[in-house]
DNA sequence: GATGAAACGAACACGTT
DNA sequence: AACGTGTTCGTTTCATC
């Protein structure tokens, strides 16, 4: 991890569809170099995927809120996998402090966001705060 | 959007680098017209950027928190633009409920940890839930 | 880490429905 | 208006130094 890495990864994260020739010019490198040193970032796993964001209204998710779980001991939501193939829940958080987890959750409607609550519910109390809206959506991480 | 735009979303959100050709095999359509509905869902909004994700711990990010701040009134944090370059803050949510916002939060040290907070206080009360893993990073959004 | 050759992909104009 | 085909140019990849 020098300079050389996190000039590939300040790029990158800024936009992850940059080909290894536009990274080469960028960072004063040949293509192939460039090529294996993001290989290594992926292989060592400091590079974890590339994705493209949506926005989430312009995706049909209107709703979106960010939901405190506090569970019920051994019925948390963290012990059950199947929670985690919910299409509404988009991030997972285990926190210290009165609850147990935080939720990212995004729905088509309130309808469909009770929904989520009443399936939530048994595993605790869940405590939501209702996204207004995301003044800085992603930062990208520097040295 | 229809199934094609959808299928696209679904390829470029589990791996934002793929090659239109690549894509073009995916979702059975040529390559100029799976550029051209690329282009669009850009420069419709639905697209907002593609993103290289970073391990914050193997980036150096040691510590990592949500932040939930009540302000006092004027002097909340999300009407001063400062706080959007911090380079320790990764989102800020606009919520409903006891708190104003919800912030994310990486530091490299608890004792950056700490000077973060000494500079949001002014603003407001922070409510830090330290973060002791994320099950789930990241899901893909679908129709 | 750089260079050069060969395979591959992107971009544009054009033709088609 | 949206898609497919062609050629041209840039990019990726591998072998080699």
């Amino acid at each position: 991890m020098d300079d050389m890495d996190w000039a590939l990864l300040r790029e990158l994260q800024a936009d992850a569809r940059l080909s290894y020739s536009e990274l080469s010019r960028r960072v004063h490198l040949s293509p192939p170099a460039v090529a294996e040193r993001v290989r290594r970032l992926e292989t060592t796993g400091v590079l974890t995927g590339y994705h493209a964001h949506v926005d989430l209204a312009k995706a049909g998710r209107h709703v979106v809120a960010m939901i405190r779980m506090s569970c019920y001991g051994p019925h948390c939501v963290l012990r059950d996998p199947k929670v985690l193939d919910w299409p509404e829940v988009l991030e997972i958080h285990r926190v210290t402090g009165d609850a147990c987890s935080i939720l990212k959750v995004a729905t088509r409607s309130m309808e469909e966001f009770e929904s989520v609550i009443d399936r939530l519910a048994p595993y605790g109390q869940p405590s939501s705060s209702m996204v207004l809206s995301t003044p800085l959506r992603w930062r990208t991480v520097l040295p």
